[in-house]
Order: structure tokens, then C-alpha cells, then sequence
DNA sequence: TTTAAACTCTACTACTTTTATGGAATTAGT
DNA sequence: ACTAATTCCATAAAAGTAGTAGAGTTTAAA
């Protein structure tokens, strides 16, 4: 499941998606028009533009602005961001790869190999998602 | 991600799964086979139990056993078990749906149908996996 | 240079989930 | 009946998540 911090970028992804170009959103419209508490909205529009999804102006008339294309913002990077990885275990993860505490023999480990493939078609899918792909709609 | 719980309950079926036929193994072997801490596996055995998946007996000389069959114990369905809905939001959740308290029209919601897209994907990928396909590797 | 409007940062609280512990109930054998 | 071995159950401790609060910084305009 996505946590609340992943959702609440989604949207405001989605929302900064549907402005003009070169348009600039402050927070709490973006906060009104989504429906996201504003204190924790400021937090999550951080986190986006420290992974440089977003741009900011700050100031009088400052705001948020995409700063990635529409088309080159995946879910996968979004759940990757707030989430973590995407695969089930750390040890079968791309991005975030970390030997389970618990394991001891990675090589002879039943449950890896099958937790890969899920990685891999799950990924796929999330990566074929896309900001543009979800405002089309 | 699994939690400790998922991944310990995957790793105590297998275990169970690679045992003889009417074999019945006490928490304490699964718990150092499997190296997983035994008292926390002790509730996970009962969840699965109360989940239908494995059988105990009681007292001394007892233990538990498979209650199902291998393959007909698969990841989807130990992910729902213990971490409950395997789509992104409960919004777009088949077993575990619930409407999001932010959400404002859940039928004109841009996230909701790329998530049920990611969801019937990813339960596919992982109603593939059974407890007896991971132990034939 | 002052003011207002906005982003930025840090710390805190409440809540939920995860993990761990202690003890009660059950069973088999003597 | 007693004892030892084991499952079963309720609760406590720890960790992570969600959300709040307030002070600090930057910018534009008067």
C-alpha cells in the first residue's frame, strides 16, 4: 500500500500537471484543490523538489511548478521516493538492495528468486505509469 | 514491502511444506531452522492458523502441520493475511476496499484507475506463486 | 526599508503498526 | 494426580507514520 505521503504527491503531481505552462501553484491551492491537510502538503512539496520532480520560487507570488515532464514521472519513481523499494524483501530490491538480517544463505534462499520476478513485472507495470498517462483520463 | 511477519510466515511454510507427510513440527524447529525469533513466531503460527493455512495440535509432543495444500497456498494470499490489501489504495482494492477520506469523487479520480491497473497485475504476478513453486527451485 | 506573502526548516505530539514478553491452557506420559 | 512440553492468549515496549506548530528565510512591491 502506498502511504498517505506517496498519495498526497500523486495528487499534487496530477494537480501541478493540469496547470498552464509556466504557471505557478502555491501550496494551498494545490492543498485545497486536493484535499491535503496544508502543514503536511508544504512537507511532501519538499520532498518532491529535493528529488527535483518540482521546482519552487519562493517569496510574495512563489509556489510550485513541475520541473520534470509529465511523461517522465512514473509512479515507480514517486512510490520510490516516499515508499521505498518496490520489491517485497530489501534483498530483492534494485534500489534499495540490503541483505535480510535473518538470512543465511542468500544463494539457497526459496523465497528471493520468486520475490524477483514479482519485482520485475511490478515494476514494469509501475514504470508504464506515468503523471501524463493519469490525466489523460 | 512484506512485513517481518509475511516474510517469517513464508519462511515457516516452507518449511512446513518440506517436510514428510503427517509430520509435525514444534515452533522451536521452525523457528531455528528458519532463523526466525521464537516467540514472535508463535503468533505468527497462530495467525496462519486462524487463516486456515496450517493445523495444530496441542499440548505436549504437538506442533503444527500444512493445512492446505502447497499449491494452493500462494503469496496473494499470504500478503492479504498479514499485510493486508495488495493494491495501492483501498480505493482500488478488491478485498480490502474502503473509500479514501480525502477523496472527493472517487469516479472522477485520476489515480484510482491507474492503481486498479497496477492491482489486477501485480495479484496476477503473485497468484503465480505457490508455496510449492518456490520450494521445487 | 518596511510589509506581506510565500517557501523552508526543525521539533513535537498523537496514533498506528510492529515486535517482544510473560503467563495461562492443553496434552501425553508416568 | 503430577510433571514436562507445547500451543495459545493478552498485553507491554519499540518503532514508524501522520499530522501540527512555530520560527526562519526569501521575494516583490509600495
Amino acid at each position: 500500500m502506498l502511504s498517505h505521503k506517496a498519495k498526497y504527491a500523486l495528487k499534487a503531481l496530477l494537480f501541478l500537471a493540469q496547470q498552464d505552462e509556466n504557471h505557478i501553484s502555491r501550496t494551498i491551492e494545490i492543498a485545497e484543490a486536493a484535499n491535503i491537510p496544508k502543514k503536511f502538503l508544504e512537507q511532501i512539496l519538499l520532498d518532491l523538489k529535493r528529488g527535483h520532480f518540482v521546482g519552487s520560487k519562493q517569496g510574495k507570488f512563489g509556489g510550485y511548478y513541475l520541473l520534470k515532464s509529465k511523461n517522465d514521472i512514473t509512479l515507480a519513481d514517486i512510490h520510490r521516493l516516499f515508499d521505498g523499494a518496490i520489491a517485497l524483501l530489501p534483498c530483492a530490491s534494485l534500489n534499495f538492495y540490503e541483505r535480510c538480517s535473518d538470512c543465511t544463505s542468500e544463494s539457497e534462499c526459496l523465497l528471493r528468486q520468486g520475490l524477483m520476478t514479482i519485482r520485475d513485472e511490478t515494476l514494469k507495470a509501475m514504470q508504464g505509469i506515468t503523471i501524463a498517462s493519469l490525466v489523460k483520463k
